[in-house]
DNA sequence: AGTTCCATGTCGCGG
DNA sequence: CCGCGACGTGGAACT
């Protein structure tokens, strides 16, 4: 990685047009050749980027970076402060599990918690749309199609229709309710949910992840 | 803004869990005290990272950063290879509007460049599901509720759909038209489109701005 | 390669 | 401060 600390103007070309007035900042450049200017401030996000693949033209004073796509970006060095290269690893770590999915295991294993009387048909029931989350049947043994995310929010609301669309279709199943699951529900959620006929269950992950804990702790 | 170039593990709990095995990397602190970790890869996203607000308590060989929210990002330092401090600016880069944006400023002027005989009610009309971009009549004198993207996709088409759903319910407004308006139309969203009863009328933004120019130029 | 969906999305605006 | 939608979204998974 290549880092440079330099008084600098940059124009970028491409799906909009921008220009970068005279400033002290950092152009980083990583083994890939994918070039990012940083200002002191604005979280992770450079000002201007341009991602890999892509090449670079070093003339004088000035950078001129392309990519396939006809995009641009044009570095102007006025003063150069700083420039290091650095040997970095170039391998990304490893993550764990985000919040769905664990949502998921726990619903599965207790589907109690999106609603009293349901129990389990399958996880990951396949429409011909893509996998429903778990499919369950009530107390009265309708079907009952549920979809979980960490947030609830319009897409969820529209994804589960597709699904329960499809789901109507199959005389198995027919007729079949909707129940989406998520820690939070954003308000134009809940309404387009009810306009659909679908349900909003808001659970606890916390209180979950308790209440599926089989060796609950003593103090 | 700081730059350690360090061999370091790392680990995050928050919006996930995740932890970072050995390996030397970039660690970056910007002046608002936001936190990212980078590898040689992987475009100008950092491997880890908490924006501000954000605390950091630097121990001998570790730094805890947590922030207002509950999240934690643990550094563990193994080597130190470099340790930087540089001021940069912290303005931003000034970027020109969106081209939605300007599309819509430039047909709320002249809506008779969607549709022959439109003229504007309101821009950014309020449903419950969010703002439509804008209310028309047409020659008839019925409503027409017009979305803008720069590239007219599904999912536009079904943002636009959901409003007319709501707008239908409205007395006053009933029956609504709709009307997606794009610089380019993926096929599918026309089909998708058709089939709702949604009109798709593509525009040239080049021209459209000629034509609003009250100044034409001469030459 | 094209398409769809997810994201520790991030960012900006308006109520 | 929050809700909401755009984004030069980026990136992965799947067709």
């Amino acid at each position: 990685m290549r880092l440079i600390v330099a008084r600098c103007r940059a124009t970028y070309d491409g799906r909009l047009s921008s220009t970068l007035s005279s400033g002290v900042r950092l152009v980083m450049v990583k083994a890939d050749g994918c070039v990012a200017i940083h200002a002191d401030v604005g979280a992770y996000k450079p000002i201007n980027w341009m991602n890999a693949p892509n090449s670079i033209v070093e003339e004088d004073d000035r950078w001129i970076v392309t990519n396939p796509k006809g995009e641009r970006l044009t570095i102007e060095f006025e003063q150069i402060l700083e420039d290091t290269t650095v040997d970095l690893d170039t391998e990304r770590g490893l993550e764990l599990d985000g919040v769905e999915k664990e949502l998921q295991a726990l619903l599965a294993d207790h589907p109690e918690h999106v609603e009293s009387g349901l129990s389990l048909v399958k996880r990951e029931f396949f429409t011909d749309l893509g996998p429903v989350d778990l499919l369950c049947r009530d107390a009265d043994g309708q079907a009952v199609a549920v979809e979980i995310k960490r947030i609830g929010e319009i897409s969820g609301v529209e994804q589960l229709a597709r699904y329960l669309e499809r789901m109507e279709r199959d005389p198995l199943l027919r007729p079949v309710r909707g129940v989406l699951v998520a820690t939070e529900f954003k308000p134009n959620a809940r309404v387009l949910a009810a306009s659909r006929g679908i349900g909003c269950a808001e659970v606890d992950l916390g209180r979950l992840r308790d209440e599926d804990d089989p060796n609950p702790r003593l103090f």
